[in-house]
DNA sequence: GTGAAAGCGCTAACAG
DNA sequence: CTGTTAGCGCTTTCAC
């Protein structure tokens, strides 16, 4: 691998001369220029990040927390994040925490080993994570979860929930089960207020049941089948497809007897059968959103705090014709 | 942040005692040992990775080079290696090519910036990418080609498309349409292989058919009516699901006039209705291999050259019973 | 056992 | 406009 000293013994010049040239910062006169272009091309020299990197304590590299990244969800935050990082010349490394408060903090140190420029991360769990993150001097955009010291973006989860809810009462639903996800995360927790806050002022019956309760699937069935349940809400469309496959195993036909829907609107939703009605969530965007955010503040530029991003009901054959 | 510096003056000791004691390279007295590890402690003392790269000329970092992580196969061999890597401190930088040769060449480029330790990549398409690889001094593992030159780790996928004809012999299929993935990629090209070379000691009639060109959902329901076809092999399982779905919308029934079988089983396929039949790929496990083989090698040890794993047939209600 | 010193490849003053 | 020089934080001879 040659080196900046290579580089400048072939175009006959001092190092620093190379480096200016580099980076277009000072003058450089256009011949030698030329001269230091044709030893960078002859010795095919590719500047080393990591000396770069040293000097100036903050890599071209973006540190990427998500709870799991076989969550297609998240597949496509990172791709966005990927993209936007990729086309701004940053490179993303990618730490899966699985909800694991020890995990998460250990991510947070290893980017920070490596003097990433920045984080983004969906919502953590470990104690004061943000003052955690701030200390190390790394900027911070968090995923999901608004807040007064970190910059954020997010999907209207309430909304999403309201959309949820609404689109089942006027599809004639009587009795509505809402699966929810984990609490302690600020989107599963709007998402079920807004579905709450629309069926408490309808007359249609509606109870709440925790997501990560339902391993048994006789027992979400019994449940239904019991209830005369006959529409249901997931926190998202992993579970959706998954209960509407246990559904129709058992014989209920979907959506005459039960409608769902989802929430997220992975590229499945649309290909499973039914297909799946469920709230569209850009996950896409988020990511590319967050990516070009934390750069725009690694350019010591301002931004928006808090970016909410909107999101629509997506009308599939899991829910009837209105 | 603190530097070894810091830690050796809170230690009253030289910065050449704090790092072999780091590295427990080089004696180094039990109470002096002792003072620097309070001394950590008490600073909080993170060596810095870059620094130790430079040094060393070898991060820690594993470049993962993926045709697009979207795809939940992948997503899942990502997986796999980010676990592996992160169980003997490695970490992962992910790069999704889009099968394009210029992002790809750059990635290569980038990860040797990065000094990065090694690079474990999907099939590559750039002009001799592996002696460009090689020339880096990278250690290199490619996944789903076996080669000469690299280590490799693939799934035994001539055996893949033979378990998928078989499969659809068994259950009585009279006409079988082949779709078969782009055929650059060595796996693609075996799947293919491996059912054609069943069909054609079978009294069974087969047709083979480019997935990329069935863009169009009419031209594809056209030819399946017009030739009675019965049985459906796909290259994955994201485009079986999608023919499931296309199929059933225009009121065919699945598994009763048309089998079909997949390639990969992704997690969804467990879950869609009808659940999809399907060859069994140990994604996760490619990964973490694939991880494990890499540090291996830069251990300076020796591993298998190529390494097959086993696919097998998962039946689920695609295709009738037998 | 331990410390002094050189140097990994690069950038940024500071002179000239 | 260009070169000299001093580090960035760490590891590793090489003396002591």
């Amino acid at each position: 691998m040659p080196t900046i000293k290579d580089v400048a013994r072939e175009a006959g010049v001092s190092v620093a001369t190379v480096s200016r040239a580099m980076n277009s910062s000072g003058y450089v006169h256009e011949d030698t220029l030329k001269k230091i272009n044709r030893a960078i091309e002859v010795l095919n020299y590719q500047p080393n990040e990591t000396a770069r990197t040293l000097f100036t304590k903050k890599s071209k590299i973006i540190g990427l927390l998500l709870p799991d990244i076989s969550n297609p969800f998240f597949t496509l935050v990172a791709r966005g994040v990927e993209d936007a990082a990729s086309a701004k010349g940053f490179h993303v490394v990618i730490g899966n925490s699985d909800q694991n408060k020890e995990k998460e903090r250990q991510y947070v140190d290893t980017f920070n080993m490596h003097n990433c420029a920045g984080i983004i991360s969906s919502a953590l769990m470990f104690d004061d994570a943000e003052h955690y993150i701030r200390k190390t001097g790394m900027e911070h955009i968090m995923l999901d979860r608004t807040g007064s010291i970190h910059h954020s973006i997010a999907a209207d989860h309430f909304k999403g929930g309201v959309l949820q809810a609404q689109c089942l009462i006027d599809r004639q639903c009587r009795r509505v089960l809402v699966i929810e996800g984990n609490q302690q995360f600020n989107s599963f927790k709007q998402r079920r207020e807004g579905a709450v806050s629309i069926f408490k002022q309808s007359k249609v019956a509606y109870e709440v049941m925790n997501g990560e309760e339902v391993s048994n699937d006789q027992q979400l069935l019994d449940y239904i089948k019991y209830n005369k349940v006959d529409g249901i809400i997931c926190y998202n469309d992993l579970i959706a497809i998954q209960v509407m496959g246990m559904l129709q195993h058992h014989g209920v036909r979907i959506p005459e007897e039960v409608q769902v829907v989802g929430f997220d609107d992975i590229q499945l939703s649309e290909y499973c059968y039914p297909s799946l009605t469920t709230i569209h969530q850009p996950a896409y965007l988020i990511g590319k959103v967050a990516c070009e955010q934390l750069i725009t503040l690694l350019h010591n530029e301002k931004t928006e705090q808090n970016i909410k991003l909107d999101v629509h009901l997506i009308k599939r054959n899991s829910t009837r014709s209105v």
